[in-house]
DNA sequence: GATGGGACCTCCAGCGGCTAGAGGTTCAAG
DNA sequence: CTTGAACCTCTAGCCGCTGGAGGTCCCATC
């Protein structure tokens, strides 16, 4: 009889927690198993590749509806790719974002922990500059330069 | 005149949505304020300043309980800064940690994006490097484990 | 003083992407 | 046949809000 795989053999093989592959079944990136006869689920080696596509495209960051689309993709080979570079030129952009607003929130974080010399409390500049909201009322971080607002 | 400021004169003065504000004070990070005979929260200027605090915070990223530790030192002025120093450390290492990965992320996706030469579905790289999670290359740590695989 | 409509109130649910636990059942090794 | 590890389902929790339902209050205008 050909052995299947139990959800702790997929988990083995992909690094990801049998409590997630369910929850991946239960949000359709995964097809439901074939049952054994006392409810277990038993793949095949299908399923397990699946498992491996969504783990990585979850690695690169793709929300899961993105997945779901790149995973439509991939079941229908006559669609064209076009869509896939589209998600993935999406995801990068994305990324894009993040990257930069981390990077203004980075700069701007160091300047403050900077501007600390120890002491009282009082006198500290980190809690002073968190204080000051003239230093703020931009929604995003980004605008804030060191030269520029808060004089 | 100007007696008290209601949650939407704060609203607009911070940018921080009633909602928002409500919720802040549920979690602790501001004071319950006074309430009007008719229930409406009534704020003074110390609301104010802390709630430009709490914002300011936030948008560096700040985590809930890093913010209540900082308020809390910014409300005992005799007590060392260097628990704020050191909250400012900790908060720029997590960030550093977030570029570095995301960093990583972005170099494997571009190179994926890039492998893509349109055409049909079945030819694209795209989803080839998706479903294939054995190309290696990936700096990210998360990545790593698997090196025992479904033989 | 009445009225209208916007601002406010509380409570609850939901987002993404899982994760953990309770409490019960099944499988496979010895 | 007996363990005990792995599995099952179901529920709730994490962060940091956000939105909606359904009701009440405030205040400018007439």
């Amino acid at each position: 009889m050909a052995r299947h795989l139990s959800i702790g053999d997929l988990a083995r093989a992909t690094g990801v927690k049998a409590t997630t592959i369910r929850w991946y079944e239960a949000e359709g990136l995964l097809p439901s198993p074939a049952r054994t006869e006392g409810g277990h689920r038993a793949y095949g080696q299908a399923h397990l590749d699946r498992l491996g596509f969504v783990r990585h495209a979850r690695e690169l960051g793709f929300p899961m509806p993105a997945i779901r689309e790149l995973l439509g993709l991939a079941d229908q080979p006559d669609r064209d790719c076009g869509a896939a570079h589209g998600v993935a030129t999406a995801q990068i952009a994305a990324i894009d974002e993040k990257l930069e607003r981390l990077r203004a929130l980075r700069a701007e974080l160091a300047r403050v922990a900077e501007a600390c010399r120890g002491g009282r409390a009082a006198e500290c500049r980190i809690l002073e500059v968190l204080a000051d909201h003239r230093h703020g009322r931009c929604t995003d971080p980004l605008h804030a330069a060191p030269g520029a607002g808060p004089a």
